[in-house]
DNA sequence: GCTCAAATAT
DNA sequence: TATATTTGAG
């Protein structure tokens, strides 16, 4: 059953008799489940298998408004059936592995969200969220008659929010509306996902909806204890969304609006150029109000008193940015005409040169230790501190000196990278000259399940002191073991002369295995990059399966 | 209008 | 705590 939006209207104390559909396995961790649902009056029925769970969905005397399955390894493929059963059901993968592909898959079959156990009471106590949202964007379409729906639900919640500021004025911290939002603070109990009643329209300032027209995709940011994830809402098509296309013309900047004190009540605005409005607080106006707005006071309450917006520089935006850098020459290269340069509405001044300034001292204080150690030939104490044009490793240097690639092109560091899951660093890690800025993000933090696709990208044991997993000594090629380094055995990373050198060598005798540490790019990156570079043909690549989970 | 650095947000 | 972004002074 797909709860509509008429039937949220109607609904007097929603989320209370939510019905979720529980499927577990694992009858203890099932039980447990169920006893937190319903310490919230969420209204359970648990299944053990998949065949009882679509029995019951099928029987029309039990209908459900989400459900919340467990997947494992082993259980994957049923769930995957589930899933493909059930889609006009939100539903909610849990599983213990954290395992990407499997996360990966649920989300492209349309899970609504996937949670790692143990599901806490404060992740299981949002998962109403999903009912709204799929009430208001049912199928992805969202007609008009929905819209309508979304505008007189969230007029009517916002209705009584205005008159809880009128006599409590302090809704920001804690939303007193009963029948929409849970009792709790809503800093302490972040949505584990809480998709923001925008895939169909957004909020605009005036309190008013505008239509979503383009097709592209979707992203929300969403706090999951207290991280933010950026997650696309958009059914069935997610995976294909996880990295930007560069083909894409549309370049979407995502200005963050913050209601003052209130967290989870972020919303995340996209705005494509030419297509819309900037429609967040007044970006252009933004510096001038800052100080108003950043005033205590002013920051909670009725319309208008937004906070500032905050540009997202998404890889697309960022890499509109270093064209129209590299289009100026990057002494040119001033804010007003970047921003010329960029055409993307919303898009400040003061943004452009906050942006500049990191965009400078990256390269200042970064590049220059890293290039010179790896281009000490290119020292030219007439030359600025940084080397604009340096060519980068985008892929395996052999193939540009086998002159499949031509040498003349190069990639600034500060390329256009492909993605980043949001909270891990754009710039690149300082400390690995070799490593192309490109998916960068991959590596620098420690992201479960997600591998380094990078060239030379280390792929080091964790800093914690076992010293058996350390990379063993591999003829030639292997990191030698730390005592023969030295004499903290707890001190497992080799230095960066040592990683470089490796490196150099694997460069430099591609036919010889790398060394353990190492990982080659992924066939895809490569073949990518050749033909961004218009090589169509390229030798069978040796395929090395794919890491499973 | 630009740059830099402090302040603030995440 | 680290990093990203905004803000404001010069």
């Amino acid at each position: 059953m797909v709860c509509t939006a008429n039937d949220l209207l109607e609904w007097k104390d929603f989320p209370k008799g939510l019905r979720v559909l529980l499927l577990d396995e694992d009858r203890d961790s099932a039980s447990e489940i169920k006893l937190k649902l319903e310490e919230m009056e969420y209204i359970v029925s648990a299944f053990f298998s998949e065949h009882e769970a679509l029995s019951a969905i099928l029987n029309k005397n039990e209908s459900f408004h989400v459900a919340v399955v467990e997947v494992s390894i082993q259980n994957s493929d049923g769930r995957y059936k589930f899933l493909e059963a059930s889609k006009d059901l939100p539903t909610i993968m849990t599983s213990k592995e954290q395992c990407l592909s499997t996360m990966m898959k649920c989300i492209a079959l349309g899970a609504v969200e996937f949670l790692i156990k143990p599901l806490s009471k404060e992740k299981l106590r949002n998962i109403w969220q999903h009912v709204v949202h799929k009430a208001f964007n049912a199928g992805g379409s969202a007609t008009s008659e929905s819209l309508k729906s979304v505008k007189e639900f969230v007029g009517s919640v916002l209705e009584i929010q205005l008159k809880n500021i009128a006599t409590q004025n302090k809704v920001c911290e804690e939303p007193k509306h009963a029948e929409m939002v849970p009792n709790d603070n809503c800093d302490k109990f972040p949505a584990p996902s809480t998709p923001q009643l925008k895939q169909g329209g957004r909020f605009l300032d005036d309190g008013d909806f505008q239509d979503r027209t383009s097709g592209s995709p979707v992203k929300e940011s969403v706090d999951v204890d207290g991280e933010t994830k950026s997650v696309d809402t958009t059914h069935g098509n997610s995976a294909t969304q996880m990295e930007v296309d560069p083909t894409q013309p549309t370049v979407e900047i995502a200005i963050k609006e913050e209601d003052g004190g209130c967290e989870s009540s972020k919303c995340v605005v996209d705005l494509l150029p030419k297509h819309y409005e900037v429609n967040t607080v007044n970006p252009g106006a933004n510096t001038k109000n800052s100080k108003k707005e950043s005033d205590p006071q002013n920051m909670c309450g009725a319309k208008g008193n937004r906070k500032k917006a905050k540009v997202d520089w998404t890889p697309d935006l960022h890499k509109k940015f270093v064209q129209a850098v590299e289009q100026l020459g990057v002494d040119q290269a001033i804010p007003s005409r970047i921003l010329e340069l960029m055409k993307v509405e919303g898009l400040t001044r003061h943004n452009v040169a906050s942006h500049l300034q990191k965009y400078r001292m990256h390269r200042r204080h970064i590049l220059p230790k890293a290039e010179e150690r790896r281009w000490p030939h290119l020292r030219d104490s007439t030359q600025r501190s940084y080397y604009p044009y340096k060519p980068v490793m985008a892929f395996p240097s052999y193939l540009a000196a086998n002159h499949t690639i031509a040498p003349g092109q190069a990639y600034p560091v500060w390329g256009q990278q492909t993605g980043r899951p949001p909270g891990f660093p754009m710039w690149g890690s300082p400390g690995y000259p070799w490593q192309p800025a490109i998916e960068t993000w991959h590596w620098n933090k420690p992201y479960p399940g997600i591998h380094a696709d990078a060239w030379g990208c280390p792929v080091l044991p964790p800093p914690a002191c076992p010293p058996s997993t350390f990379p063993q000594v591999q003829g030639a090629h292997g990191f030698h073991s730390p005592d023969s380094y030295g004499n903290n055995s707890c001190d497992l990373h080799p230095g960066e002369e040592v990683i470089d050198k490796l490196v150099k060598e694997a460069i430099s005798k591609p036919w010889l295995p790398l060394p353990i540490g190492l990982k080659p790019p992924s066939t895809d990156s490569v073949l990518a990059e050749l033909s961004r570079q218009g090589i169509s043909t390229v030798p069978p690549p040796q395929i090395n399966g794919p890491q499973q989970c």
